[in-house]
RNA sequence: GGGCAAGUAGAUCAGCUGGAAGAUCGCCGCCUUCGCAAGGCGGAAGUCGUGGGUUCAAAUCCCACCUUGUCCA
């Protein structure tokens, strides 16, 4: 890691303004200033002194704030552009969008496509769930936030600014427009890393708040080192709520950024601020970092001391507003997360809100306030939906999943109380939930100890490191997982897509190029090569069969089902139309799909996979539950709609931005897609994707769509199987020979076949219920003639007996053992000889030493009770013979004894 | 993507140191009652998630998979 080079921070603007360099003598740092300082004024070299003291002329509010902001910037010469979407689906590295710059990453920092303005200012939703734990407690923490912004990017044809003029907006935004003593302006400087790229920056400090950080993105972190980017980029971040809690000076950021719902909330939970108390606690947590729980302990010893109350006291206080705090943060994350397409799950960025439902419904009920978390989201979508205007749009759809959510905690807790009942039930007098349990109990029921010693009737002890244990059990090293991808050369020759220039050209000649890894490359051609869930064409070539057709980057390989025709030959390729048409019905029909799904269940479903084969099509769709049968019929009655109405599909390759202005991010709907130029499917007043697939014309070549089924195939995901036009045909076929083979054979009419049925399966049952009682009845008229017939040994009667056919040698015996007196040999020739030794309960013989001895005759083990006993594996031929010999073997057994 | 827990009667669960599938609630019938609740007696209800393996014998032990829950990336 490089340090800064102090060269870095000789700006002309420090210098023609009469700022001083110094260094922090406490953290060793240099920073600039106009005034006379003598450390860095960051916490903990300084204490925060805004508060109830802001150096701001005025408080504003977020939204004030965020106008404020964008406004200086747009008569600055910055183009405003409207906030990306948390989900950075444009990128296939991270799930959330987690600063302003990721709008920008990979594409515009690779020179891909153009920024949306250059110089632009944005004020970027952002979310990060590192510092998850801190939220609520340390005054400042969030996981959803907004960074404003500048950016410029400069490049080597065309520079717009840099440090200096950043610098100086910077200044100019806080002393000019905000009111700041110039004086009071810090600038550290420090160096940046970050997404492969680094460069200085320099923090910029206000009364101990690190209200901004400004980026000179130069250098790329390459193999061999930093490199010099080909262009530079000023990457500032300026935190809104950072900015907002400084204007207002309040006891933390909570206080000025959540105003109206803190007040609602602490209404509620009938809660009047000790602001004294609030104001001395954010000074020192922000002092402190607070990284783990035994820090924010320390955060709290250190305010209760110097309040002069105890620490139980300052808890007292400060816990229920903790609690609220944690409510907003998170209430506010879930508004915007669940309104740009997360839905809930136990897995990937949909574990991220489900975390933020439990949390903050843990929260609520600690608080013991009576509230649904949907009432709070409400709060937070009514607060913001004049800025974020599709909040107003996804309301109802927000606030369903919220509660769905809600209801599905309930059902872990109340899944939780009976485990614990039961748990604690078992446990001996004194004896307290083990420390496994209790990691057992969360880790794998979702039950955090607090929750357990509410529910819990004996004493339950948390061991202070029970979240670090939990840690611990997670920690193992990682599998390597080996990828075996194949190499394919670069720098293939470009093959040209015939199948996007006319999906009828289904003849064409193409020239062999190369050979590559068993494949033929050709200069052009009308076959589709696997992508986008979409399968390949086949067909011919020079009389060949195509087995299978990739792509390699802008090269299409084709496989052959024989020799591979020599490299300079014109071939003539033939693709099998029927397949083809097959493949584009399913992708079309996908599409329809997926818009009207959307329309009908709300704007957080997004394609979450897809496959089209030619008997069938898959649509993976985010969805919080799996479809009625009423909805599914619902939807495919609408998606034949949209195919009668035989709606044009129309597509085009479009720039980038161009496309993402007019369609906006739902374009990504198969994920990330490289590239400047995109091709864009748009079925006309339904659904626009970015898509490489094969297309009809319009939605009526589609011809039908059958829904065959849906099935949640994971916690958040539905998938939908279907087939279009012939496929569905001959699925209805299908299910049509279907019935009627099952009419005939049952002797039955179709709209019977139900009644039939029901009536077979009750005969059924009847019929074996009787078998089973003559059986039964059998079985006890054998028991008695032998009974009867049994010979009278010493003071018990034995009865040795071979079952035949379908005669039950348990029940035999059973019912035989029942009667005082008596000892049961039964054997029972399967595949094996069988055999079980019982006697009736007042005699005193050991069946299993009989029993061993018999078998040591017929081979084989067995064992079992003393009254009952059975072994097998003997020689079925043996049986008889073997049977012959037990009373000689009994005599031996109770002459032993 | 990984770890953990669970899958047995309609529901909730026991049985899981391998040897004859259970409890409670619910359901059905009968008794008692003018009727209901309650009670008493009796009854029906199970591919022990699926598929392999070990064993004379698997709900129980081993492996794989499926489903659900949960924690963590």
């Amino acid at each position: 890691m490089s340090g800064p080079d102090p060269s870095e921070f000789e700006l002309k603007f420090f210098a023609d303004n009469h700022f001083v360099r110094k260094q922090c003598p406490k953290c060793s740092r240099f920073f600039w200033s106009q005034g006379d300082w003598e450390t860095c004024g960051e916490p903990p070299c300084e204490e925060y002194t805004f508060i109830d003291n802001s150096p701001m002329t005025r408080g504003l509010s977020l939204h004030e704030m965020r106008e404020e902001y964008l406004s200086f910037f747009e008569s600055k010469g910055h183009k405003r552009v409207s906030r990306y979407p948390i989900v950075a689906r444009w990128r296939d590295d991270v799930f959330f969008t987690q600063a302003s710059i990721y709008d920008f990453q990979p594409w515009v920092l690779n020179e891909v496509i153009e920024p949306p303005g250059n110089p632009l200012t944005i004020s970027q939703t952002c979310v990060r769930f590192n510092d998850i734990d801190n939220v609520g407690k340390t005054g400042r923490h969030f996981t959803f936030f907004e960074m404003c912004a500048h950016h410029v990017f400069n490049k080597k044809d065309k520079f717009i600014y840099f440090k200096d003029r950043t610098v100086e907006l910077c200044h100019e935004l806080f002393t000019k427009r905000l009111g700041v003593d110039p004086k009071r302006l810090r600038y550290i400087e420090e160096w940046w890393e970050g997404g492969g790229n680094a460069g200085p920056c320099v923090e910029v400090i206000i009364d101990g708040a690190e209200v901004a950080t400004l980026v000179f993105m130069m250098y790329r972190q390459g193999p061999e080192g930093m490199v010099p980017m080909n262009m530079t980029v000023v990457d500032t971040g300026y935190g809104l709520e950072r900015m907002t809690w400084v204007s207002q000076g309040t006891s933390s950021a909570y206080e000025a950024v959540f105003g109206p719902v803190v007040e609602d909330l602490k209404q509620r939970a009938g809660i009047s601020t000790n602001t004294k108390v609030l104001q001395e606690y954010s000074k020192i947590a922000g002092m402190t970092n607070a990284k783990t729980a035994s820090d924010v302990r320390r955060i709290r010893e250190q305010t209760a001391a110097r309040i002069g109350i105890t620490y139980d006291e300052l808890m007292k206080i400060v816990t229920p507003l903790e609690d609220i705090y944690v409510i907003c943060d998170h209430s506010r994350a879930l508004a915007i997360l669940l309104n740009d397409g997360v839905v809930p799950s136990n897995v990937d960025k949909g574990y991220f809100a489900r975390m933020l439902v439990r949390r903050a419904l843990r929260s609520i009920r600690s608080l013991g306030i009576k509230i649904k978390l949907s009432e709070v989201v409400a709060m937070q979508v009514d607060y913001f939906s004049p800025i974020f205007q599709e909040l107003k749009e996804n309301k109802d759809d927000i606030l369903n999943i919220i509660q769905v959510e809600e209801d599905r905690y309930f059902e872990t807790l109340s899944r939780g109380k009976t485990l614990v009942d039961r748990m604690t039930k078992d446990l001996k007098k004194g004896e307290r939930i083990s420390v496994e349990k209790l990691i057992e109990l969360y880790d794998s029921h979702g039950l955090n100890p607090e929750i357990v010693k509410e529910y819990s009737s004996v004493p339950v002890e948390v061991p202070d490191d029970f979240y670090k244990q939990v840690v611990r059990k997670h920690e193992k090293p990682e599998a390597e997982q080996a990828e075996t991808k194949f190499d394919y050369p670069e720098n293939l020759p470009t093959t040209r897509p015939l199948y996007y220039e006319d999906v009828d050209i289904l003849e064409f000649e193409g020239k062999v190029l190369q050979h590559v890894n068993g494949g033929v490359l050709l200069d052009q051609t009308a076959f589709y090569p696997e992508g986008g869930g979409q399968e390949w064409d086949d067909g011919a070539l020079d009389g060949q069969r195509v087995t299978k057709v990739i792509k390699v980057n802008s090269s299409v390989l084709h496989y052959l089902d024989g020799p591979l025709p020599a490299i300079g030959k014109v071939v003539k390729g033939t693709i099998n139309r029927d397949r083809r048409v097959r493949l584009m019905r399913h992708h079309t029909s996908a599409h329809i799909i997926n818009g009207v799904a959307r329309g009908m269940l709300g704007n957080h479903v997004w394609q979450a996979g897809a496959h089209k084969s030619e008997v069938e099509g898959r649509l993976d769709i985010t969805h919080y539950e799996n479809l009625t049968t009423e909805q599914r019929d619902h939807l495919e009655r609408e998606v034949n709609r949209i195919i009668h109405e035989d709606l044009k599909v129309k597509i085009q390759f479009m720039q980038r931005d161009d496309a993402e202005r007019l369609h906006g991010y739902r374009l990504y709907q198969g994920g990330a897609v490289p590239g400047k130029i995109i091709r864009v499917v748009e079925i006309l007043g339904l659904d626009a994707e970015a898509c490489g697939g094969l297309h009809c014309k319009t939605t009526g070549f589609v011809g039908a769509i059958r829904i065959r089924k849906t099935k949640r195939i994971q916690d958040g995901i539905v998938r939908i199987e279907y087939s279009s036009g012939m496929a569905a045909i001959e699925d209805m076929q299908r299910d049509k020979g279907t019935v009627e083979s099952l009419t005939e054979r049952l002797n039955s009419a179709a709209d019977k076949l139900v009644d039939t049925a029901e009536k077979l399966q009750s005969d059924l049952r009847e019929t074996l219920k009787k078998v089973e009682v003559l059986a039964h009845k059998h079985d006890q008229d054998v028991a008695h003639s032998l009974l009867d017939k049994a010979p009278t040994i010493g003071e018990f009667r034995l009865i040795i007996y071979q079952t035949q056919d379908d005669e039950n040698g348990e029940t035999i015996s059973k019912a035989l053992t029942e009667n005082p007196k008596v000892l049961v040999v039964i054997g029972i020739a399967e595949k094996k000889a069988k055999v079980l030794v019982s006697r009736s309960k007042d005699i005193d013989i050991d069946s299993r030493i009989l029993l061993k001895e018999i078998m040591s005759e017929l081979g084989g083990g067995g064992g079992g009770k003393p009254e009952y006993a059975q072994g097998g594996g003997g020689d079925v031929e043996k049986l008889p013979e073997t049977l012959k010999m037990v009373p000689d073997i009994l005599l031996t057994v109770i002459n032993k004894k």
